[in-house]
DNA sequence: CGTCTCCTTGAGTGTCCTCAACATATGTGG
DNA sequence: CCACATATGTTGAGGACACTCAAGGAGACG
């Protein structure tokens, strides 16, 4: 990782959901406590049990969160993009140690804001704890739909579904381009990259979709799609 | 479900970690605008899509909160204790809609506090909107490892690490008090009564576990068995 | 003591994982 | 820009784990 200490990582701030309510001068200060770290693709910003105590925000670029199975089996548990924060560890457990691994998946800049710093902000304006709190519990509510999707639908349920929460409508053509590699998606739906081509030759067969590249998907009938699922 | 007006809920809140830092004025001022509400064991609190705006805070009893799937099955996401609250969605969405279902599943009684009332408290104590994060946080940590578990381990692994989780020790003697029926253990393992049950049998016939009775678990080497599920 | 629910055990089946080979992309240095 | 190296994606065969359905047993409760 590569730091870089400008002066001013307003840029960095002003896109945030957390921080965008604030004015020029808000903003300003708060960037001056917040350090930019650049990473490269596939490069670990931390792993399973590191102590740490800053938050992380995604300022341009993608970050895949992880965990691992005894086994050695990866679960992605989100994609960060610019504007998500990330390392709430720090915000609030007294004992800040990641329960998970993050990982640039392209090239990426951070800002990082120590958790002293960032006390003295939630203080100060009621209103970035709040939006904390819902980005968080908006969170929960993901991760609880995520935990009962993979223990009880069918993988061609769950991979349908995320289609569905990734379409993208344009001259009367729905299509997806999936954000991220399918090994990935793979992971971030609990299976593997074998189940995932299969089934998606199993859609495409039964003539519910079409691969045009390995990142885009036309589906031809959202409807149909979302009736063969249940 | 039966509503109770007494004049004051203090007992209520003065239990819950998000209150019980405040002092006795301040509690009963809280007291004042929560309102209790009793229900029976198998009654419903409120369903998958229900529109509500308050939170509730478990006063006596348990309470399971569980989703559906589109097939039918349950999944049980947390049981919830005295001093626990839910409803989450209420402080934060501004659309209040419930994402899951919730059961009394013993005698239960609830003080519920509207989210107009609470706002005034967030804003008047910030203290109380750390401690909800605090909570909302872990909370999220735990459903994520959860969801790393149902779709990577295999059960018997989710079953020896759920047994290691709720371990109480007590003279040379290492056993577990199931907090639930198998039945619902299952729905919380993401499987199924009967897998549970020859688990256990396996488990049994290896000379690694007793059971006593139907919630009374023996375990004769914890690090042995855990050393089996890795 | 009977009823009901929960738990247990058995038999059969299906989904999905593993392992392995091949194909296609992607990226790098010559 | 091509040739090679590496990563990612596809397809096949085989097998394991856990689910479904079904019946019998054990507790709990009135």
């Amino acid at each position: 990782m590569a730091y870089h200490n400008h002066h001013s990582h307003v840029d960095c701030i002003r896109l945030v959901p957390i921080f965008n309510h604030l004015n020029d001068e808000q903003m300003h200060l708060i960037a001056q406590s917040a350090n930019e770290v650049q990473y490269v693709k596939n490069e670990l910003l931390f792993r399973f049990g590191d102590k740490d105590d800053t938050l992380y925000i995604i300022n341009n670029g993608r970050v895949r969160i992880y965990s691992l199975s005894e086994s050695g089996r990866e679960q992605t548990i989100r994609i960060l993009h610019p504007g998500d924060f990330m390392g709430e560890v720090a915000v609030l457990q007294t004992e800040g140690y990641h329960s998970n691994y993050a990982e640039a998946i392209s090239e990426t800049s951070i800002c990082r804001i120590h958790k002293k710093d960032l006390d003295q902000y939630l203080d100060r304006y009621p209103e970035i704890m709040r939006r904390i709190l819902s980005d968080i519990t908006k969170r929960l509510q993901l991760s609880e739909k995520q935990t009962v999707q993979v223990s009880i639908e069918p993988v061609e349920a769950r991979i349908i579904d995320f289609l569905s929460e990734n379409v993208e409508d344009e001259k009367n053509h729905t299509y997806v381009t999936l954000p991220m590699s399918k090994k990935d998606l793979a992971t971030y739906l609990g299976t593997t990259p074998e189940t995932i081509s299969r089934k998606f030759s199993s859609l495409e067969e039964r003539g519910l979709i079409k691969r045009h590249t390995q990142k885009c998907v036309e589906i031809f009938d959202l409807d149909e799609l979302l009736f063969v699922s249940s």
